[in-house]
DNA sequence: CCTCATTCGTACTGGTTGGTATGAATTAAA
DNA sequence: TTTAATTCATACCAACCAGTACGAATGAGG
């Protein structure tokens, strides 16, 4: 039955325009910022019209906002939020999140998505830096969380501040991009991710 | 005779008006972001016409380029490198330049510029991503040069890596200019230099 | 089968962009 | 004083942009 649904290619699939649209979206807007994003080409990336896309979504805006909420925000809470959630040793866990980071090489060539669009579009449209704010916030209270837990474990000291140090170590993340994606140097990536890990280190009891 | 040319008010001003454009520009591009920066709005508050622009610079990308090569790099080279140069204390001239980053509200409001053009330019035009290389570069070894000296006078332990730790504390800056934006907050600005304040204390031997 | 809403495709518009062509005004050189 | 180079001002252009108007194709409900 639903072998025959596909088979059948019905002509109009709404929900698949509108993912492949907000897809290429994404990608078009990794690449070259949400600005300089041409509607044209994520068209033709998409293989749709201007018609389905003003049906969709309203405008390019809104195109850009759900592409935040649908997409960037998933990024994130399966890279972050959900391994640090279900961690024994949170604090080994978020080492090893930095770690699995190393490998990312378009993080290196065209950046982070969400720090590429919190610079670009942060202080000049209230949308997408309430939605960007809302993505960081989630990232800093997971951070907060599972350090708050290493805490109660005795696997930090307890003179550090949870909240303060996650805004720091999420700081650090983003920092790290725009210096490999400026450098194009995949070391001095990994020369920052080493220091970090070292600073995680250092938040253990003496 | 000097105060004589002044009055005297020569109608053209080459040298005057380049460094007016220079600066219309700078702070258009601090703004928008260069690929948004309007020419005819940079002209209007620079006081000039187009003709004048493409006398002095040929296009608006070398008109960015000297931007980042006049302006921006000056702006480092006296935030940083100079005030580490003439330290006595190195790694207590470096708590004191995060201290007075932590009055800077325009960092807040539109974030660093040269944070802002790196993450916009660096991925899509070589020619911007050297120059903003050459001052991150310039910035990084500043710092390792600090760190150094603070080695070689006993004041850090001896296995801190220098090179790495400065590049590390470079990204934070970054990462933090980045985070303060988007959360147009500046407590968290605040509350993240504290923490690399701390991070700098733990620097010093045991 | 009929009706009506949904889902798109096509063609077009007004506005803005960086860039250019041309020449006039001014300065420097001879 | 004549000539030549610099320094600008004005008017214009092709390209691209987001957005819209309109209608045709398709789907769902009765």
């Amino acid at each position: 039955m639903n072998l025959a649904a596909q088979a059948q290619k019905t002509k109009y699939d709404p929900e698949g325009t509108r993912l492949r649209l907000l897809e290429a979206a994404f990608a078009e807007i990794h690449r070259t910022g949400f600005r300089a994003a041409s509607l044209d080409r994520i068209l033709e990336n998409a293989g749709v019209t201007k018609g389905a896309l003003y049906h969709h979504f309203g405008s390019k805006t809104k195109l850009g906002y759900a592409v935040v909420e649908e997409l960037l925000a998933a990024q994130f809470e399966e890279m972050w939020v959900e391994p640090l959630e279900r961690a024994e040793n949170p604090l080994q866990a978020l080492t090893e999140i930095v770690e699995s980071m190393s490998q990312f090489e378009s993080q290196v060539e065209i950046g982070c998505p969400l720090n590429n669009l919190a610079n670009e579009m942060s202080p000049i449209d209230e949308g997408f830096r309430e939605r960007l704010g809302a993505i960081f916030r989630h990232w800093r209270e997971s951070v907060a969380r599972a350090l708050q837990t290493a805490k109660d474990r005795g696997l930090i000291r307890e003179d550090v501040l949870v909240g303060q140090t996650a805004s720091f170590i999420v700081s650090v993340m983003e920092g790290t991009a725009t210096t490999a994606k400026n450098a194009q140097d995949i070391n001095i990536f990994h020369d920052i991710l080493a220091q970090l890990k070292i600073y995680l280190n250092s938040l253990q009891p003496a």
